[in-house]
DNA sequence: CGGGTTTGACCAGCGC
DNA sequence: GCGCTGGTCAAACCCG
């Protein structure tokens, strides 16, 4: 099995105090901004905050784009976004209930490096264990405790 | 046959 | 208002 090697969470929408980070398309002030603007109106069944709440971004280094994270994908929708020469993939979470998004993302500058956005929480448990996943986890709460930490890509 | 993927259409938000 | 862009839907397709 090829290695995910885990460069860093990028942000996290918490209630910690945002991670700043030194990459400006990703502050957390701009994610919430994007998710209120576009779904304040909409939202029945999906709370706004709590979509803030739980919204993870990660990188990570890998030849395959799917991080094997131990649940079970839908994939249902493909785009292709500006300035990237790679297309985003958007996946759900498939069991029944559940609603968690993720989307997949190559960077177009760094092929090796492959972004990954979770949204919302599993209402279920993990399926199999995902060592990779463990590990990113692992780093991700590290990370979260240094709250003040820059990081640089 | 049942589940997942592909892919173009559709839609809503935003900037001009 | 219009066009661009990103996110989602859903029909068709694929595969075990």
């Amino acid at each position: 099995m090829e290695k995910h090697e885990v460069l860093l969470p990028i942000s996290a929408s918490l209630d910690a105090s945002p991670f700043e980070v030194n990459r400006g398309s990703c502050s957390n002030v701009q994610v919430q901004n994007e998710i209120k603007s576009k779904r304040k109106e909409k939202l029945s069944e999906r709370n706004c905050k709590e979509i803030m709440k739980h919204r993870y971004v990660f990188q990570t280094r890998s030849q395959i784009d799917i991080l094997d994270d131990g649940f079970k994908w839908r994939k249902y929708g493909e785009k292709l976004v500006k300035n990237s020469k790679f297309p985003r993939s958007y996946y759900k979470c498939s069991y029944r209930g559940c609603n968690v998004r993720k989307q997949i993302q190559r960077h177009s500058k760094d092929e090796q490096i492959v972004e990954t956005t979770y949204e919302g929480m599993h209402i279920h448990p993990v399926e199999k264990s995902a060592e990779s996943f463990d590990q990113i986890l692992r780093s991700f709460i590290t990370s979260n405790q240094l709250n003040n930490v820059k990081y640089n890509v």
